[in-house]
DNA sequence: TCTTTAAGATACGACACCGTAGCTTAGTTG
DNA sequence: CAACTAAGCTACGGTGTCGTATCTTAAAGA
């Protein structure tokens, strides 16, 4: 049985450089979000890869490495460029961006990160540091944080608690349905959950 | 080197029956707690049990039945008894009990199942149906059904997304921190998030 | 073209876990 | 006390990953 990817069987070019490095990212993409940090191999992530381990150990020590690497490649770089026009939209795209990461393999292997994290805080450091943070991933909290600048909304209620809501409501879903919310479930966090709590309760006109 | 639990070595007496099973529950727990679901095995449980694999093997036939067995048995029956006076009181102490599970290896291994859940939903489904749903495990959730029957609060704030912000919040609390909130910060989670969505902010009378 | 670099292939001993088998013996039951 | 049940022990072949070593050779640079 040849276990090699399909699209290096036969491959008689050999790659170098950065042609390899992403074949090998991608693999490590690719394998942590199909068996999770756990199931992290440096026998694996060479085999998908097409590649032998030695080349692996050239570069990494351990498969953590290699996934934290490549994550740092190939995440998106946040533009969160809100037109300040309509809060409770912006609300909803960066909960959207953050939803649809979950039908990526980039994004399943975040989420195998953050799984992962519960039992390893110093993973969750190192992606903080090294991958989310330089890439400015903070969905809502850019939002939030952009429209109190403007006086739009009250600085008081964009705290770290309310910043947080946002994510912590899809990961939730995520944890319970084995998915991502769809378009309708993100209004109704933003509508029930985010504008109530920054003090613009859509329904809080109509009640009294 | 003797690796067994401490509590067996040089043990003369042979456990049969309960006392066993307990002693294997507990092993699955502490293992689930400290290696994740993935890095349970059977030689790990019956290494930490002082018990040997055949054991194991007579009763369950997979690592992932030991735990969710474990579970069942010695998951703490929540006995909400809201005193129906107190809502942010109740909300507050329904998120302690939720808090202080995941300073014990039972929610250490809890958090390690909702962890594995985000790959395998299969594992979530088994875990909410043979444990969390039997055992009426449902924090906020609970005190918020409670509150919306007496008509104390808005019944038709009480959606199945406002009930899952209590354990969302708490969720991703013990991600991004490694441990699980404080008092204070599920007083803020109460006061800042949940009360605002069930249009009860307690800030809403100050402002305007 | 010649030299240098590094990718690729293969093999190695070590280790952990798998699931099962065969056996001894402690604990329970009659 | 005798018979039975099941706990405990040891060992097995099989598999997968580890990290390293060795060698060949394609690709890049001089």
């Amino acid at each position: 049985m040849d276990d090699r990817n399909e699209e290096t069987v036969g491959r008689r070019t050999r790659r170098r450089g950065s042609d390899l490095v992403d074949a090998i990212h991608q693999a490590a993409i690719l394998e942590a979000a199909e068996n999770g940090v756990s199931g992290l191999s440096m026998e694996g992530i060479a085999r998908r890869a097409g590649t032998a381990k030695t080349s692996l150990y050239r570069r990494w020590s351990v498969p953590a490495d290699i996934l934290l690497d490549a994550m740092y490649s190939h995440f998106p770089q946040e533009t969160p460029s809100p037109d300040a026009g309509d809060l409770r939209g912006d609300l909803i795209e960066s909960l959207v961006i953050l939803a649809e990461l979950g039908e990526d393999p980039l994004g399943r292997a975040m989420f195998a990160v953050i799984a992962e994290s519960l039992r390893d805080p110093g993973l969750h450091e190192r992606f903080e540091s090294e991958v989310f943070d330089p890439k400015g991933g903070r969905f809502t909290r850019t939002v939030l944080l952009h429209y109190a600048e403007q006086g739009r909304i009250d600085p008081a209620r964009v705290t770290d608690v309310t910043v947080d809501i946002g994510e912590a409501m899809v990961l939730k879903y995520a944890v319970d349905h084995g998915r991502s919310p769809d378009r309708d479930r993100l209004a109704r966090i933003v509508d029930e959950v985010i504008l109530p709590a920054i003090g613009m309760d859509p329904r809080a006109s109509r009640e009294q």
